[in-house]
DNA sequence: GATGAATGAGCATTCATTCAT
DNA sequence: TATGAATGAATGCTCATTCAT
């Protein structure tokens, strides 16, 4: 396997248990059975790691929803698509939820670049989805903004629940009620 | 004033900031005015600090949840209350805002009894009151426990949103965006 | 003791054994009797703490240089001056002579401020003291500069010889046939 | 050309701008345009590339220095002789000045085989050079050894200040100045 | 109670050296 | 021979915590 992608992997599940900040090199590095100083033949800094984490999975989102922006589908089958992707993303690897939502949290002032625009452009092509429904008169009238961020996060919510304290993993039925949720929350 | 709430909200102050893991004992002295000993006579740890930083904020919300819920109101009601609350308090003091949401996502293993309460209990008073909501015949059949979770994260997400990265501070439309946005998601 | 000057004096010890780069934080902490923090109360960065010694004695030596080139004293009694100075303070402490040398000769582009003064400042004052004996006919016609950088560097490498490789510790000796050295070479 | 030559002249370069402590294998490595690996072909340790530098300037040196000091010269001639080859060497390469000067005066504790040989040898030779004079009349009596040492360094501390920090490279003149106060400091 | 100097365990990062290809 | 990825010991620096004043 690429060498980079070893880390970045098992960087998500030390960092999923851990926490970011209470991740040290050393435990990636064991993780990933090599040595630290193999990390830095592929990483300059700590953040760097992070950082990528957050690129790789930013990439592999903004590239999933406007493919599906692009098609001619209704709001709902685009929501209900992307829930779909997250959802399996999820069922493959419940680290990364943990991951992209614990520490894109951390104050913007010291984020590191990855996040912050994963932050950022999520929720901007939610918002451009938005208006283009407003525009079919699929949904009400609203504050795209507002309305893109509530679910944004309502999603990662969800899924960080799911991922951590939630006994249940009822993923297909959460899914389901969470779908209904934001439906209902914005169709006419 | 008391000496270990001027330390409470000087500490979030920085936290905010800084984040928690980047903010040192040292900061929030200076922030305070006062000496890094005098902290430890207030709080044995500086996990202790954040805990009871969420013990107050919790408990505030807590009181204030469990107040409005026994009174006779609609769900709409309710939950408008409860935004006026938040938002009200964001106005008052940004800095809780940011540390409420930052800090409530490191990961459970490590996380203290404070944070873990915080993020547990109140999708739970939510999830009791869309359940007598829903007894009530005032809302749909659904899944509380997902549901809670997906409004609690929408509300804090927005708050985070315009605590942090929105250029625009307009709170009061905000309010009313996202009240629409989880009423519509719940109502009949 | 002032604990700058005891982790100062140690440090001396330490680098003039080791050199500079041979030397850790952890070496000069034990050296003094000290933890390796209390050190980082006082110096930032290791760099600060060699560039407070050549401070100190950077100091040390132009304020002794700018109080004989005062005096009304012919130029032999002024380098005699010097001289006896240098001298009785290799005696005093050999490892000062050892660290002002060795460490003085890294390359300029990293220097750190206090080495690269003491190897300008002194030449410089040397300078000014030729240039007052020639305008007295002390001296022969020559270019200052390049004969006080001579004079400065034969004193450095018989100060260092004797404080390192040389069997022989008769100073007084070296000193007299130095002093006839460069006195000869300067005269009329 | 030989590769052990590129190797070490390439390590010149670097060192004399970063300091052999601040100079990777890396680095040489990139200047000489060959692989890490392949530098460990031809040396053993970092510490045998510095040692083959030294080894290699002292022996073009010493064997200069015989050649001189077996020529039926007067002591002026051999000085000037030297102060040639040293100055036109400078010329050449100014990189081989400063690394000699620089890395000469680490510790001789941990000094490697070819420095120590190199500050102790040519000194010998001069200090052999000045016996001969003295007994042929040619200069006053003096102690040898501490003169010795006082000329080697007044050339090695111009040739520095040439090489590093001085504006002026008026080598040519700078060398006559040299010539003459080691000539009154020593002569009749 | 208040202070802040002292402590030292802990961690990110570097880099000489090795060795399989 | 040449390569350069892998290694892990070594080190500068940080900072929560203690405690004598």
């Amino acid at each position: 396997m690429d060498k980079k992608d070893l880390i970045r992997k098992n960087a998500i599940k030390v960092i999923a248990i851990e926490g970011y900040h209470n991740t040290t090199i050393k435990m990636i590095a064991d993780e990933a059975g090599i040595a630290v100083g193999t990390i830095y033949n592929y990483f300059k800094t700590k953040e760097e790691i992070i950082d990528y984490v957050f690129h790789v999975e930013h990439d592999k989102r903004i590239r999933f929803l406007k493919e599906i922006d692009s098609k001619n589908q209704s709001i709902s089958e685009k929501i209900r698509a992307f829930l779909d992707f997250h959802f399996d993303d999820l069922n493959d690897n419940q680290h990364v939820g943990k991951v992209l939502i614990q520490e894109s949290m951390i104050p913007t002032k010291r984020s590191m670049e990855g996040i912050t625009r994963f932050l950022i452009d999520l929720p901007i092509i939610f918002s451009e989805m938005l208006r283009k429904a407003e525009n079919n008169n699929e949904i009400r009238n609203m504050n795209h903004h507002v309305v893109s961020h509530a679910i944004f996060h309502a999603i990662r919510g969800v899924v960080y629940n799911l991922a951590t304290i939630a006994d249940t993993k009822d993923y297909v039925n959460a899914k389901e009620q969470l779908l209904d949720f934001i439906l209902n929350g914005i169709l006419q």
